[in-house]
DNA sequence: ATAATATATGAGCATGTGTTCATATAATAA
DNA sequence: TTATTATATGAACACATGCTCATATATTAT
């Protein structure tokens, strides 16, 4: 995989509105699946197919504490990017 | 149009193959829709279809020289996004 | 052990996406 | 004007994607 197919890669996981929310939600703090699926008012199963494709690409990890599994952002480099993002949203219209 | 919806539909512009080597082929100087699609080795229309997805997002303009249309990256802030993600992705494996 | 809770995952289906092909539009040249 | 070159665009089709539903796995409690 080189630097174009992965870099590709990584925005296809970005450009997903779902996905976009669960980074959201879980962008200060860890959360698990459950509330992740409860804050975007969606099914756990929706959330868990959507945490794969974010885990796979490594924008999200994991780890479990008792019935629990707790997903949280990878690193600041994705935080940047994204947040990056949100702040160019807000000033250029992006219309048609 | 709210901050999630225009950021998701600005990486769903960044997350195609296609897309990001047209990106990439413009990334230092404007081209002309015919070169970018002899330098990606398709069609003009495949490339013109990606164009205005890109245009749409305005991720990329375009000027009319002549019979020519140069299409050139917006804003440095696009650059810095797309450059950083080809930086991550040199640091980090994206494997499964 | 069984039950309850939390999460993961495969199949199915509806919708979205990217390319090709044909055709349309625009600018220039003959 | 007509021809040529450059680009845009709609329709069609194959493939990808995201959700739901059912089921499986994992941890903890009783």
């Amino acid at each position: 995989m080189n630097k174009i197919e992965k870099s590709t890669r990584i925005f296809k996981a970005l450009g997903d509105e779902t996905r976009i929310r669960i980074i959201e939600s879980i962008f200060e703090e860890p959360k698990n699946v459950t509330d992740i699926a409860q804050s975007l008012q969606m099914t756990h199963s929706a959330i868990s197919h959507q945490l794969k494709i974010l885990k796979d690409c490594d924008i999200v990890r994991s780890n479990r504490h008792g019935k629990n599994i707790f997903y949280y952002i990878s690193d600041e480099h994705i935080k940047t990017v994204v947040e990056s993002i949100f702040t160019h949203t807000m000033n250029c219209e992006v219309t048609s």
